[in-house]
DNA sequence: CGCTTTCTGTGACTGAAGTCACTGCGCCGT
DNA sequence: ACGGCGCAGTGACTTCAGTCACAGAAAGCG
């Protein structure tokens, strides 16, 4: 058991909102934490729950997410070790506004509302950190908002890319790329269906910015995307 | 100039994110907060302007807002005395994550940045405060995410009406409501040109659900269009 | 090794969204 | 009263998004 608690404190000591906090302090906030496991696919929550405590990574990676009825996914944030999820749901007092499930073999640690609060109040560098936490968020989310009322799939598949391709291999022939997850998690992720993304991948490689061998990616025209981005709807 | 210290320390109480504070220390901030008019239309920041502080709105009202290179609007956030904006920037230290305007003759306290984070910390309560704030902010937000990804024009329209049909006077033929704002305005908060809000009135109205004369609007069957809202996309 | 399941590509189609151009109304100021 | 201006309505059209159905490839499993 001796293992676990230390387990849970340097999971916590990781975390970005408490790197203000002193070796003590973390001993003693992972006193009331728990640690939750999960399976690739497993619910950590479902929107509108109400919302007991608030969830930070320590392994694995959770996907935050919208369902529609007609069961359209999408995804608002996907979040690794060392952060956050649901911070705020824990000070508005409201249910979660959207839904979480594990993508990985997950491992989390759980702290409750009542205990984040009495911490925060104690420590107030940490609410200002969670704020920041919580800014950064903000300003995701506006990015999802901006893309989608103002630009078409084709370029949030380029944004996505792009994204992707900072951390792509440099070859003779261009950049090269795998894509993490599948077609229809992709359009999960850029607000739209699976066809889509198959089709203008298509389309891409016809215009001869890339070339699409499955998951595989080379994008051959780094400038030529570059610039459709900056054109935008 | 003692009547202008006075007016900011009133409205400073009625905002609320400070309803913790004592009257001595709403005192004390309203030596150090600015007071500034705007008229209808004004600029108050644009997006990507380094931020220098907060907001109050003490009267009048503005709007948060994205603009797009092709001239689009997308209206995040319309906010009314009391309201404070653009708290997130200041703790997260980036620029400002979108426009703001003026939509009437509005007074705005200002406070920068360093008095803000400097309060916060000696008031942990009103970190807090600002926490649940800026979670019902992130909620909206949430909620035009979900809206853009999953809605039609007509439902986003739909919706529309049914929040403002909250104040509506009941007659014996319907709800009668007058729209506050143009289709244009209209359109920039739904995601939407012109054209579509029109065109959607007019059909609504031939099917018998609403009455429309320009911005008179009464609503004969509520009912139906609640259904349309709960089938969703 | 063969079978099932999941993922991908594509054709054909429908309907929604957006653009352009133009008309007409009503209000405001001089 | 008149001219100008902003707002609303609408027809015609283009393009984009999404649906349905299906075929083939790949990957996992007994």
């Amino acid at each position: 058991m001796a293992e676990i608690r230390t387990q849970i404190a340097s999971a916590l000591k990781k975390a970005q909102i408490f790197t203000q906090l002193s070796d003590d302090e973390i001993e003693s906030l992972s006193r009331r934490a728990v640690r939750k496991l999960y399976v690739p696919g497993e619910t950590l929550f479902v929107e509108g729950e109400p919302c007991s405590g608030f969830y930070i990574v320590a392994r694995g990676r959770v996907r935050i997410f919208k369902l529609s009825t007609s069961g359209r996914v999408q995804v608002l944030a996907s979040e690794g070790p060392g952060s956050s999820i649901a911070e705020l749901p824990v000070f508005d007092g409201g249910s979660y506004p959207a839904s979480a499930s594990a993508v990985e073999d997950t491992e989390m640690v759980f702290i409750s509302r009542r205990d984040f609060r009495a911490l925060c109040l104690d420590h107030p560098d940490v609410a200002l950190k969670v704020l920041a936490v919580v800014g950064a968020r903000l300003r995701r989310l506006v990015g999802i908002i901006e893309e989608l009322s103002f630009t078409t799939v084709r370029q949030r598949l380029i944004a996505y890319l792009l994204r992707a391709s900072e951390s792509a291999s440099k070859t003779a022939r261009g950049l090269a790329l795998e894509l993490p997850e599948s077609h229809q998690e992709l359009a999960n992720q850029i607000g739209t269906v699976r066809e889509l993304v198959s089709r203008n991948l298509t389309r891409l490689q016809a215009e001869g910015l890339l070339e699409v061998d499955a998951r595989h990616i080379l994008i051959k025209d780094l400038e030529a995307l570059r610039a459709e981005q900056k054109a935008e709807g």
